[in-house]
DNA sequence: TCCTCTATAGACCAGTCGGTCTATTCTTGA
DNA sequence: TCAAGAATAGACCGACTGGTCTATAGAGGA
């Protein structure tokens, strides 16, 4: 499923990666086409041939490409994980070390673009929404493993997006991670308390 | 507190206000001058009259009014519940408003400014975390009245901005403000929890 | 009445934006 | 060996960006 196109993958694949990278530190209109050539050392008209659509229909491969990279990374977090609590206290890893190894320079790319371009910048919209569609459904299937029933473990899910997203936003205003946690441990009490 | 400087309010007033409207809904980057000088009337000159500092001065005193407006609603929801759970219900609703009389065109002014330029405008980023900071001590201290010992409100309060900001951003990609009120539901859920 | 300071007005600027276009190079099958 | 399509290369474009500058209008005191 990483691989599918058949397209000899340098050039393009360089494009998407340096206009995913680009997006999740400065947001779709803060990143410029001649910021995304010059981090992928290609001319203008490489972009226009892989990309006719221009600027959105790259950024919408970018956005495709960081949704499925975070899907793996929370399908392996959940490998290493054997309870519901556990995989929540993961979760809050992987969003605290997205900030961290960046020094707080990028946030979550999905949100970033949804807040900038929702709704005038259609393809864009869509392209968030189905990437939070795909994690939270991902989490939801997790929670499932770890025991909780279908509609519980759907909630959750999307009480855990939110919180973490909405975390991840406040925290890199403060160069402080601790709402991270603090977001970890209320999910976790939601939990217990449904446990009941 | 709301009418403090002794300049004429009109033209600098306009302008902020045309800067914080646009904020809300196309973030910083997206919104250009030329908007703001459109919406307010106003020519350039006028601008770099009143901000000399320019387009970042005149947009941390847009997101300075969009805190203190959305501080104001908050004291003023907590004026018209009686319990923790009611306030956290009236915060959903506060979220909620937001999207629906703007067609989900507008989100969260500090959220969206805070992930577009953190940490390369320092001003911004400052005028981002001081705005959660003053929002989160307000609804920290409405918990504290309505029960809430001191720290058990902060990290509620804290729990409850990241919770409604994210779920703000996912429903806004889904044009569905559901997922707001299942946050409201969580939130209720970890209060209950803190009591026993 | 005139002077001065505040504020308005908008022409103008260099730089950058996303996007188009044509020329060239590479690759590959005949 | 050569033709043809795929891919690369970058000059070029009009529109627009944030920002500067000078000229002028308005207000208030002497």
């Amino acid at each position: 499923m990483t691989t599918l196109n058949k397209q000899k993958p340098d050039t393009r694949q360089n494009l998407i990666q340096a206009a995913a990278w680009l997006i999740h530190r400065h947001g779709y209109h803060g990143t410029g086409l001649s910021d995304i050539l010059a981090r992928s050392n290609a001319p203008k008209g490489v972009l226009y041939y892989h990309f006719p659509g221009g600027k959105p229909e790259l950024a919408v491969a970018a956005l495709a490409l960081t949704t499925e990279i975070f899907n793996q990374q929370l399908l392996m977090a959940a490998k290493r994980t054997r309870t519901a609590t556990g995989f929540i206290k993961a979760m809050a890893d992987l969003t605290k070390e997205d900030l961290l190894v960046s020094d707080y320079r990028a946030g979550c790319p999905l949100t970033t673009t949804a807040l900038e371009t929702a709704p005038e910048e259609p393809a864009l919209t869509t392209a968030c929404r189905d990437g939070f569609e795909v994690w939270i459904s991902t989490v939801a299937n997790i929670f499932e493993t770890h025991g909780l029933p279908k509609v519980k473990a759907r909630r959750l899910a999307e009480q855990s997006m939110a919180g973490f997203e909405g975390a991840l936003a406040i925290a890199r205003t403060r160069k402080d991670v601790s709402i991270i946690d603090l977001t970890a441990d209320g999910l976790i009490q939601i939990l217990t308390a449904q446990r009941q």
